[in-house]
DNA sequence: AAAAAAACTTAAGATAGATTAAGAATGAAG
DNA sequence: CTTCATTCTTAATCTATCTTAAGTTTTTTT
């Protein structure tokens, strides 16, 4: 079983106990995933929320003109889902898709409800994680409106070392922002630098 | 006392009893603001959250240029706070300005983290509160790095109808993250459609 | 290993949006 | 009610970024 990733991060934020470990690994299961694989496409309704053991996914909408833009992208002890879609049972805009073969695990609705309801200490754990991906948001927001795409790239690059072995820079483009020959071009300057 | 608007907020989500209406307002602060005045400013650490009775404000960020860039505006019956800084206690880099005068409702963080720790409703209610708000600032990142100038404006018009009338086109100009000059560009075009 | 697909780069020409500057209209404050 | 400050608009010029297209390199699949 590959339960620690998920019971560590939970218990990097506060410490859990048998009943409340028990109860939850009771209801997540386990999926091998391929490359290329969608965890949701535009139009379901995302039923689950996802807990990466292994692998990088990104999340996107496609545009009325074919194109991809991606909102995030994720990987190792990290939860993906579209909020939205999952909390108000809509159909969801967006695609969920593996960029590498890897193992998620993955918790129904009706379950998370119900370790809501019957340990506070899950409403919590999702209160904070959502908080700190606010404020991460917040950021990417303040930098969409404030910053050039030169200075987008960098801040990206820095900020997220894990995943530039990882992914292409078409896929960078496309989370801020820029066509893939602009970022050659970019990236062009910042060497003759 | 102004504390229907709070409890009727919060009682939306969820039904509160009179030992969690109680403790709630023993703790909230009620203060007049004028116009221009602030809530908080960048060094500062943000130490409260922050309820609407009545007025109108913006979230901004100053760049190294002097040039604001506003993240949110929040009106009656709303939250808002640098919550990034109120639970890192870090200086914040954010601005918060009144644009009218008005009516606030103000919770010092320990006492939020006394109501979290008692009354588990109140992890609930911000954690829905939080998730709703990171939902529409997803859609703003989409549309930040897929759509053009005209159809932020667009849509911003559209699901702000209520700001329209209380805030300057400067304002609207610096939150969809373009210079005023070319929003006036922008909305001679859509007149001449 | 070969074939196919995707990624990366370059460059020329086009367009979206910024900058500067100035004048007119509106709104706030004494 | 009048003065001052802010907002709104316009236009010319400049710059960032997109589009199209083509060629090269790298990665994936067979």
């Amino acid at each position: 079983m590959q339960f620690q990733g998920l019971i560590q991060h939970l218990s990097s934020f506060q410490k859990l106990n048998e009943t409340e470990i028990n109860s939850l690994l009771a209801f997540v299961k386990e999926r091998k995933i391929k490359r290329r694989q969608f965890l949701l496409t535009e139009g379901e309704i995302c039923k689950q929320y996802t807990f990466i053991i292994e692998g990088c996914f990104k999340m996107y909408k496609i545009d009325n003109k074919g194109q991809e833009h991606n909102l995030q992208f994720s990987i190792e002890n990290e939860w993906i889902s579209d909020i939205g879609s999952f909390h108000d049972n809509t159909p969801s805009g967006l695609y969920i898709e593996a960029l590498e073969k890897g193992t998620i695990l993955q918790i129904e609705k009706n379950d998370l409800l119900y370790l809501y309801t019957h340990f506070p200490k899950f409403d919590r754990y999702f209160r904070v994680l959502v908080e700190n991906a606010f404020i991460n948001l917040q950021k990417r927001v303040l930098q969409n409106i404030s910053d050039t795409a030169e200075e987008r790239y960098l801040k990206f690059t820095e900020e997220n070392p894990a995943l530039l072995n990882r992914i292409s820079n078409v896929q960078i483009a496309s989370y801020i922002g820029i066509t893939p020959e602009f970022l050659s071009k970019i990236r062009k300057n910042i060497l003759h630098k």
